[in-house]
DNA sequence: TTAATAGTGTCTGTGAGACAGTATCAA
DNA sequence: TTGATACTGTCTCACAGACACTATTAA
């Protein structure tokens, strides 16, 4: 039995390096009359003309998760000025002169929740969250305002106090990702909720298949924990990421049968209540194998 | 037995959309004196003013792999120009101010090898690439110029005949990725081999690990071969792709048997010599359940 | 004939899923 | 006591890997 060492999507840490580019399309007719040359002064070496290439916007949006009350929860915020005045978004900002896209999204991740990112050296045995790059969106409509490159990022947090966006509660909050990602969908209330702002409907929806699809194969499933939990909170992450009920007995013998996953920490709680069960850290290993397998339909 | 309905990195496809960021920083004290206000002016609200926020030059680069006499390639050229002139780099160029990055990296692939991108809804029975977003690379020193975002993107197609870039056959060509990604590496001539431009030797690794775990559970493996092709043609691809040696008896049951994988086509062939092989074209599954399991090790 | 590739059958070990049964707490 | 959760054991079926064997071509 086998298993891959790499993961499909590795959070990568980005290298110090350059520019990418051909020396010049194949198609090498001119094109002129254009308000921009399209970068083919750039590639011919000329000097640096701001003028030689489209300006563009970049910002990084957060897909920030959690499980809140066995339901997978993503944090929103809600805007203050148009567009979408008034509309649930998803936290972000633009990113700066001097900072690196991870950066960036660790900024703002901890501009919003206050939570710090783990170290990927070291092992997961710190407080806080776990976060990677999730995709890019930069359709040209996709902000009525400028042309904006957005580097979507994806964090998973254990469930945190009440969020706060700029000291205004009602302005932040977490919210059930079925309701979010319903069309027409309807808060607890039963009223009606409208859609994310901007593109932030389908950069929440990539989200949550990356988290639900990533649980699988890596221990990734434990950045929704705290520091110290039991096998049955940890099967009610899979649970409530995944929206499926799991066999407690062979969810016990499969995750402690998983070299590397878990480490038991000797101490035990009934916090759960019925009889008192061990507590585990999160172990070394970062990739499962052999994985987890999601239930079919 | 089950496996998940989705994979851990769709290729998604951009919806129309807009801007994403919150309503001003937590950390709300002024920051003056800066060149660019970070966006400040710009979340609250007030007219768009572009100096209130840093410009960037956005480009995609592309990972372009094929299977060439047994051995996984990949599309390189050669830089005209400083930085890094005469080095070898991904092909790759900046994103229009109408098109969205999709249509950019199609649009930079058909420039460097005339390839057109297979229609993610249509079946998979036209000629073409396979085309997807990798990563993004925004390394605030990654170019010496200036700030240049990139958005890469991963292309698998089948064997081509010699690339040509800006008409001259001696500035691209298809190398081993074996010998790009060795450090120190020597091409088959025994000439040492000098390193990828900016930081494509690590956009390199994360396409080329994208492929290789990406055949597993999707049949992505197929975007290596011609239309029509035999099962020991898919296994080689799997075997160039991975770097090791499959049972062909297993292999021939494994893939034969994976509903929605292969459809016969009713012909035979005997170019690869031996008794004559049925002929495939890839069916419509684009999910493995269960996945080809790379061989550990 | 040999050599090559194509394709089938059969055995064995691993592990997922189903589920019986026991252990240890609170109320 | 009931009821909750924790944990162990056992059975069955599916399938990956190993490999013997047959089939059909070219040289």
């Amino acid at each position: 039995m086998t298993w891959p060492e790499t993961m499909p999507d590795d959070n990568r840490e980005q290298t110090v390096g350059l520019l990418a580019h051909t020396s010049g399309p194949a198609t090498g007719a001119p094109r002129e009359g254009r308000v921009y040359r399209q970068g083919d002064d750039y590639d011919r070496g000329m000097s640096y003309d701001p003028s030689a290439f489209p300006p563009f916007a970049v910002t990084v949006d957060l897909v920030v998760l959690t499980v809140r009350s066995h339901a997978l929860c993503s944090l929103a915020v809600r805007r203050g000025e148009p567009p979408f005045q008034g509309r649930w978004a998803l936290p972000g900002g633009f990113v700066r002169e001097d900072e690196d896209l991870a950066q960036a999204a660790a900024r703002e991740l901890a501009e919003e929740t206050g939570l710090r990112v783990h170290d990927p050296a070291a092992p997961a045995q710190d407080d806080g969250a776990h976060l990677e790059q999730l995709a890019t969106y930069g359709d040209p409509g996709r902000d009525p305002r400028m042309r904006v490159v957005s580097v979507a990022h994806l964090a998973l947090a254990p469930d945190l106090p009440a969020p706060r966006a700029g000291g205004d509660a009602s302005n932040a909050r977490w919210a059930p990702v079925g309701e979010m990602l319903e069309r027409g969908g309807h808060g607890r209330d039963g009223e009606p909720v409208a859609p994310l702002a901007f593109d932030h409907h389908q950069i929440l929806a990539d989200g949550v298949e990356r988290a639900r699809s990533k649980i699988e194969y890596s221990s990734l499933a434990t950045a929704f924990c705290p520091p110290e939990f039991t096998v049955g909170e940890l099967r009610r992450v899979y649970e409530a990421v995944w929206g499926v009920a799991l066999d407690p007995r062979n969810f016990h013998r499969k995750v402690t049968g998983t070299p590397g996953f878990l480490v038991p920490t000797g101490g035990t709680t009934t916090r759960q209540g019925g009889r008192p069960a061990q507590l585990f850290r999160a172990g070394g290993a970062t990739l499962l194998n052999p994985p987890m397998l999601r239930p079919e339909v």
